[in-house]
DNA sequence: AGCCGTCAAGAGCACTGCTCTCGTTTTCTC
DNA sequence: GAGAAAACGAGAGCAGTGCTCTTGACGGCT
């Protein structure tokens, strides 16, 4: 029954994976902005109306490859991270942080898609949020595994989370269970610090200023570990 | 003499300024990338091939857009510091860090020209550069003066930069002069903690998550200050 | 066999950055 | 002060964009 039926859905199926992997291709070269929608149907011998039985509008198809962009990125820090022996724990933390980056190196604008700033005019629906949190998951799961170990030992003189930010964790403490909250300080601002260093060398900030980034990137994210306390 | 010359000029001047007033302003509510060269000349009354005869064209609309971002960032945060005792060094870096924040917040389609993802095929002149390291500069010479000081006091456990990095300094520390290795890469650490921060602030990541930012950015700062060592 | 939904095609709208030309006005030079 | 030169605003026009609407053909269903 569904053969037939499948006929019409399974090309259509292909072509809309053939659409998505066009503007994949022109994303990489052309930058978010330059994405056009006639340049896709054109690389398709189609014509571009014919795009919009496909995706009703161009920020569908944003939203498409920025859903796609998150779920590549989320599976490479799961994979990197999940091949490192469970206990240990800063090695854990030093793999999510390099796939992280060698994934934003080799994807730039897809990575600006995800974490430069907004596409003006592009609202990001609901539907990107389930898997935007993939990679911050990973991130939240070794911090809770590392708590749970023990091996969370912050150096002496660590500034205590004021009053006015109790209740504050809630968001995060769900992606690190059981974690006190001067921790779950820590470890956003490692959050912030990975992607900070991230953003900086694929916009171009380093440029003309830093040669070795992967070890320098390597060294900044030992660092970003002390607040945390990751001892190996 | 000048009085009759200038009339023309001056005129000019005043347009030229005219023009980029509302680019800035159309920046504000449409974005980078809704910044219309013919909506800023109907706005003004004019024609759209006017507008050629004061900018050639619409990046070089945008680069004076940003050399005024990077000036206006940079001297919000040197007049922040400056306000602070010298001898107070954590505090002139928290000050520094909020006069970065504060103008992120209140300016942030300015904010995502000088720090979010490159527009698509602009290519930064290098007229730039010389405004757009203001504001790091403040950030180094604070960290100058702490070192010199001896108020530069790391915790311990600290890791030291690997032999690979040696010598990739250069470019950071003459915003730091005498400043040692590992200072400099705290340095460099807490540099791209402040702006990962901010990024993630106003590029909304952090939408539905936290309520008081100003108070999480304080403490997120205070922490970013303890691998630096900068003890009040 | 007939019907209805899906599809590609094409024309068209409003918009963009940018170029070129054409008079006019202002400034500089002799 | 008169004439040359430069600067200027206006307008038309080109190539491109996202998106809408209509038209006609094809395929799967009862």
């Amino acid at each position: 029954m569904t053969a037939s039926r499948t006929a019409r859905e399974r090309v259509r199926a292909e072509l809309t994976r053939e659409i998505t992997d066009i503007a994949r291709r022109q994303l990489a070269t052309e930058g978010a902005g330059g994405l056009s929608l006639r340049a896709v149907a054109r690389e398709m011998g189609m014509v571009s109306s014919a795009i919009y039985r496909y995706f009703p509008s161009r920020d569908d198809l944003l939203t498409t490859l920025i859903i796609d962009g998150y779920n590549a990125l989320g599976e490479a820090v799961e994979r990197a991270e999940a091949a490192c022996p469970r206990a240990d724990h800063l090695g854990r933390w030093l793999a999510a942080c390099h796939a992280v980056r060698d994934w934003a190196v080799s994807h730039p604008h897809e990575y600006a898609l995800l974490y430069g700033s907004p596409v003006p005019g592009y609202q990001a629906p609901q539907d990107t949020i389930a898997a935007r949190v993939r990679d911050v998951a990973v991130l939240g799961s070794l911090v809770s595994d590392a708590w749970r170990a023990g091996a969370v030992r912050p150096p002496a003189g660590l500034p205590a989370p004021p009053t006015a930010l109790e209740g504050e964790t809630a968001a995060f403490r769900e992606l690190m269970p059981g974690v006190p909250d001067e921790t779950v300080w820590a470890a956003i601002s490692g959050w912030t610090n990975l992607y900070g260093w991230v953003s900086f060398e694929v916009f171009g900030q380093f440029d003309n200023t830093l040669g070795d980034r992967r070890a320098a990137f390597d060294h900044a994210m030992r660092l970003a570990a002390v607040p945390l306390g990751l001892a190996e």
